[in-house]
DNA sequence: GCTAGAAATTGATCTCGATCAAATCTTCGA
DNA sequence: TCGAAGATTTGATCGAGATCAATTTCTAGC
């Protein structure tokens, strides 16, 4: 597996999912192109890490970058009650620049690869590349759009406005450039309690919500996970805008 | 009104409220104390503006700080459902750099003094000073932070945990230095329908939730907008974490 | 394929917050 | 100070989604 040596540095070696090897600093840097090509390319596509990616220990401490996956951001009460605050997506940059107290901890929804590296190397590579800081602001704008965006959602939408949204959401994730009349078909990339948990409600809704939606022949659900959409623009006027 | 002349480029002119003045450029560009020190100082400090700040035309094509007062970020659904996705406060940046197909709509919440300059005079100081660039990107993550906060607020939290919560954000904002004990009074900068409309709720469960805090003896209200929280650490444990 | 355990669906009921309505309080101009 | 309009509170009722419970479906291991 290539790397690009320019970006490495001399750090901890970390345990780097993609190249399947401990190494030094950063594996691939932020170049989106570079980072699906090693995803594509990768013997540990299908690399089962289990559940638990990340701790709020190591996200503090230190950067990945998503390779392949569906990483899911939480924010929990004490109580045990739980929100989904973020999805994460191949090939996102993942963990929090500089010190923060919120708490938010970060779980694998689907088999990960990621690309890791310690926390002093991103810093360091900062100070040398203002196109980094760069790509860093953008991808917290983007991130910010989409939280405000599912401010609303949660804020303001129904149970069937919420999951007609989320499965918008997950079907312009699979083709970013859906057509309204177009069909599309794809798995979840989450149980329905994960659902749930993203939407602020809980799964027998989510459930009863899905199964009106199926029987208006809005969409098709096949083994829970399989989803067919019939037609987006359709599914569009039941998520409330 | 003294300016920083080094951070001034020549730009279409625009009113800039501090100084009563059309002028060309950045007023204070983005250092903090400086722009304290102007909103103390300005002999427009109550300035009305009205309550139509800026619209989406207006924050795509040009950013702005706040000297003085608090600012709303709102997004509503085509059927005039609105929710409140974000407060901004003195001394913060007022914009989204870069396009953006997200569209939040600013108001004034309360009066507010700002410093107003074109989109392109961001993006030219953007390319002569990183620092600048690192500086919205801290505000960029902060805001983050709060977003996927309240995110956990809209979605897991009822109507009583959500108005303390409220309660304790804006506390928090009027003294950064408040301590559990100690008691604290200020005037809310919202409405009871601004408040409902941050909080995911109508104005009739705002209002009866704040009726249950001040039966219970955790706050005291006089005149619907004066708060005395007579115990943060007991408002604390009606806020849900 | 068979089976056990987990995940998802469906049903029955309850509860919190929305809705509709009316009564107060507050503000502000005349 | 008075009065009107708007803001807020309070009351009565309703309904969407939560909760509790029982099946049914799916998945993984044998």
């Amino acid at each position: 597996m290539n790397h690009r040596q320019d970006v490495h540095t001399s750090e901890v070696p970390v345990l780097c999912v993609a190249c399947e090897a401990r190494h030094r600093g950063v594996c691939g840097a932020l170049d989106a192109d570079q980072l699906m090509a090693l995803a594509k390319t990768s013997t540990k596509k299908r690399l089962e890490i289990g559940a638990e990616l990340v701790g709020d220990a190591e996200i503090i401490d230190g950067y990945a970058n998503i390779l392949f996956g569906v990483v899911k951001l939480i924010k929990g009460l004490p109580d045990g009650r739980e929100q989904i605050v973020g999805l994460q997506f191949a090939p996102d940059f993942l963990g929090r620049p500089f010190q923060t107290e919120s708490a938010v901890s970060a779980q694998a929804a689907t088999n990960v690869v990621l690309c890791s590296f310690p926390k002093r190397t991103l810093e360091a590579l900062i100070k040398q590349s203002p196109q980094l800081e760069h790509s860093l602001l953008k991808q917290a704008l983007r991130e910010l759009d989409e939280a405000r965006d599912w401010m609303l959602t949660l804020g303001r939408k129904n149970a069937l406005e919420r999951v007609a949204s989320y499965l918008l959401l997950i079907a312009n994730y699979i083709d970013p450039a859906l057509r309204p009349q177009e069909v599309i078909a794809f798995d979840l990339p989450m149980s329905r309690l994960e659902i749930a948990d993203f939407l602020g409600l809980t799964i027998e809704t989510v459930s009863r919500q899905l199964t009106k939606l199926r029987v208006d022949g809005v969409i098709q659900v096949r083994q829970s996970r399989h989803i067919v959409v019939n037609n987006p623009a359709r599914l569009k006027t039941f998520s409330g805008g």
